[in-house]
DNA sequence: GTGCGTATACGGGCATACTTATATCCACAA
DNA sequence: TTGTGGATATAAGTATGCCCGTATACGCAC
């Protein structure tokens, strides 16, 4: 049992994941835009591979739900309406406060000034790209003890896939600063064990996320019309 | 907007899904056991195909969850221990009661009588193999409503990742008439609008589900040690 | 006898080349 | 003028072959 670490630790073995890192990151950031069709030999020649790795890393994405793929027409990032993106909150609301309820009697008190720490770290980012890498590590760091795994990795798998929508929300400051007063609100239920009062934070948390960022788009119209 | 209903209608397009489709129900009626090696060029000659769709295929069932894949080392079917088995069905518990609370107040009468008619096709079936799939049509009709259709993937996605499990219940009879009075009685909670009943029916079902199989792995030492 | 290093074999990742399907456009007919 | 049918182009799906990484086993040295 020893494959475990080297798979997890070292960086990507294959092509297939190095493209599909940098594919995930310029969808995440926006250099490539909702809806845009994503052609095998286009992108094998930009990143001078041939066409078999691509087509691994837009499977391995399409599975991620970042990117769609119909048969003999292709990819394309997956264009997201307001309304996906409400589901998308409704389900992390559900899994994340379950996640956390499971969690917060197990978790040890390392892992709470770790998340602290993470916190600290987002106040004092200036990259935008980093953040919502930050940000998941704080909540995953809240549900580390949750003793589900595969629960984990759907909460994991909707913060990627919310992860380009999530950076709309950050380039408003206001919403930033309120979103950190409220995760500090969060880690201090969570140290005195407060579960009711963590996880309605949480909810409540979430679920300004989802308004805040369904209102941005609606008036930005970055999503399609549907 | 004329290529999903084709594309949905009709049946697989390509090698790959062929391959996919065949392996899943060969992984999940027992053909093939729980940590087999699967090899590419094995399965290519098999199917009588090159190793291409092969590869395809198999990353599909990967992100089903049925089999895993460690670069360099190839893929397996995935073992399955107690402990996930247990994740997977505290995951159904938790999605599935929360799409029939959002379903149930939005559910036409039709879809219950559907429902209904599946529970009859379930009685009259003899077949094993096609428990599984009525046995998902009748949860998923009751969900059908819920109006997220990311939950309902999530849930679809969860009864295809135990099916393989499942199917080891309906060989205890005494299960299956159990399963099929629990799934009367949750029906007719549901045409009497009580939800609150309806879902402690459900969690009750989902629970039993669980522990018989749990129980009847470890008996028959059917999953890996660990 | 044990431990480490090297060699060999097995198998998956990647590239190149070919096939097939679908969509678009143009022509011809109604 | 419009609709339908076919031809062509584009892009995905598939086949084959090679390369490289990893694992395992054997041998040599300590």
């Amino acid at each position: 049992m020893r494959g475990f670490a080297e798979s997890v630790m070292r960086g990507p073995r294959t092509v297939a994941e190095q493209v599909a890192n940098v594919l995930r990151e310029a969808i995440a950031n926006g250099t490539i835009k909702a809806g845009t069709p994503l052609r095998q030999d286009e992108l094998a020649e930009q990143f001078g591979f041939s066409r078999m790795p691509i087509r691994d890393a837009l499977r391995q994405l399409e599975a991620e739900g970042i990117v769609s793929i119909h048969p003999t027409k292709g990819a394309q990032v997956a264009p997201m309406d307001s309304a996906e993106i409400s589901e998308i909150y409704a389900l992390r609301e559900l899994l994340e406060s379950e996640a956390l309820r499971l969690s917060l009697p197990n978790l040890a008190g390392a892992k709470l000034d770790e998340a602290e720490q993470v916190l600290d770290q987002i106040d004092a980012e200036r990259n935008v790209g980093r953040w919502g890498t930050l940000n998941r590590a704080f909540h995953l760091a809240l549900y580390d003890a949750c003793g589900n795994h595969r629960l984990l990795g759907l909460i994991e798998g909707h913060h990627n896939a919310a992860d380009r929508y999530v950076r709309i929300l950050l380039s408003n400051l206001d919403y930033r600063s309120r979103s950190q007063t409220e995760h500090r609100d969060l880690l201090a239920a969570c140290r005195r064990r407060d579960a009711g009062n963590a996880i309605s934070i949480l909810r409540q948390h979430l679920r300004e996320g989802s308004e805040t960022l369904v209102s941005a788009i609606v008036e930005d119209g970055l999503a399609r019309k549907s």
